[in-house]
DNA sequence: ATTATCTTTTTGGCATACCAAAATTAATAA
DNA sequence: TTATTAATTTTGGTATGCCAAAAAGATAAT
């Protein structure tokens, strides 16, 4: 199996069961790689003989030590690519995630600590996301985006994915900047728009807005 | 065909076309990128149907315009990592060539110029190999390796190819520094060892150490 | 000019990564 | 529980990139 295929499964998993001990799905699997289900079924049953994931049939997979090692080693990649193409070289974050899709299979180990130092071995990515370190520990975040917000909780903004001037304008208007204390009031059933409270006025916040927010707990 | 599997034939015609006319044959190339003979022979097949070089069969290739351009755009990428590896992120000049193999394929206008802008547009990389600019221009060098230089001709050294601790203190002995003035006296018919005088003293290099002395006719 | 040698091409084959369509299996709703 | 729907797997097939060994072509040496 071609090393980048091997990457892109693994990561594509990782990322699929979040806490990483949750069974993946072929379908969101096919969906995320824009592969034909076949094309899954067999790379999976390849991945489990090679004992980078546990495959059972008809059932899913998830990741063995050896695959979650890879997995999180790919993931470090990324997401030091993308802060290092961010935060040095001046790219949007909206530009950012494509380009680390291809750096990110570029393997050299001092490459990336490299980059990592200069950064000065950051924990989050410009997305809020944790970065693994050298070892692939991660630092448990509990930031979660707004649309994911419980009702009658307090959160705290912490920073947001989309940057269009016409967000942040949206965010400008409504007084949610970084740093700003939330209390989610009701999530409306029949649209899931988000009515919360933000420096002492309701405001109304729409699921793709949420989609956009990443907020921590307090 | 992959654009990977493209790229790296077009880079190695390139390189072995020097003067970029010349023709080059089938086994250069499987010795290059270690490839059967068999196997060179149906990529360029293919490479001529794609319009990227004319093969002539039981004779050799050359790059049209197109292969010409992709040739030069993936020598830049390459040579502009090579430059940001060793200059901002303090790599070897032994080290800068693997890894730059790889990161060469990543393709992105903005993000190769933005690392050539950064290290102020350089013309020429670490091994004094030229830079070609954004449209494929290339500053025709005059750089030669001293095992290529002339008897009676006079020098001045540019730089080196071999960056080791053995090799520097070789040079520093014989008084070859970067910048210093050289005359080639002659050149040993029975070994190809050059004679040559540098500050006054006759100085014998052996042909492996004048192949990585970089050289500028004055 | 005719071997001998070296290079290139052809032939037949293998592994990988894909897909479409059919068949199976699991999940859900009636 | 049985039908219906959805997910998964099997089957048969394609394109790419590679190789070894045999055949053909070109080059050099005597």
């Amino acid at each position: 199996m071609r090393q980048e295929t091997i990457e892109n499964y693994l990561k594509t998993i990782y990322n699929l069961s979040s806490n990483n001990t949750a069974v993946v799905n072929n379908q969101k699997i096919a969906d995320r790689l824009s592969l034909n289900p076949a094309t899954v079924t067999e790379g999976l049953r390849k991945l489990h003989e090679l004992k980078y994931i546990v495959y059972e049939k008809s059932y899913g997979s998830r990741l063995t030590a050896s695959g979650s090692k890879l997995a999180l080693d790919i993931v470090r990649r990324h997401r030091i690519w993308e802060t290092y193409l961010a935060k040095e070289l001046g790219f949007g974050w909206d530009e950012v995630h494509a380009i680390a899709e291809e750096l990110e299979h570029v393997n050299n180990v001092k490459l990336i600590n490299k980059l990592a130092s200069i950064l000065g071995n950051p924990i989050y990515d410009p997305h809020g996301d944790p970065i693994p370190d050298e070892k692939g520990k991660i630092q448990k975040s509990n930031f979660i985006k707004l649309s994911e917000a419980k009702v009658k909780f307090y959160y705290k903004v912490m920073g947001v994915t989309d940057h269009s001037t016409t967000f942040l304008k949206y965010l400008e208007k409504h007084n949610l900047i970084i740093g700003a204390s939330i209390n989610i009031k009701t999530i409306e059933d029949f649209d899931n728009s988000i009515v919360l409270i933000c420096q002492k006025k309701e405001v109304n916040i729409s699921p793709k807005a949420a989609e956009c927010i990443i907020v921590q707990s307090i």
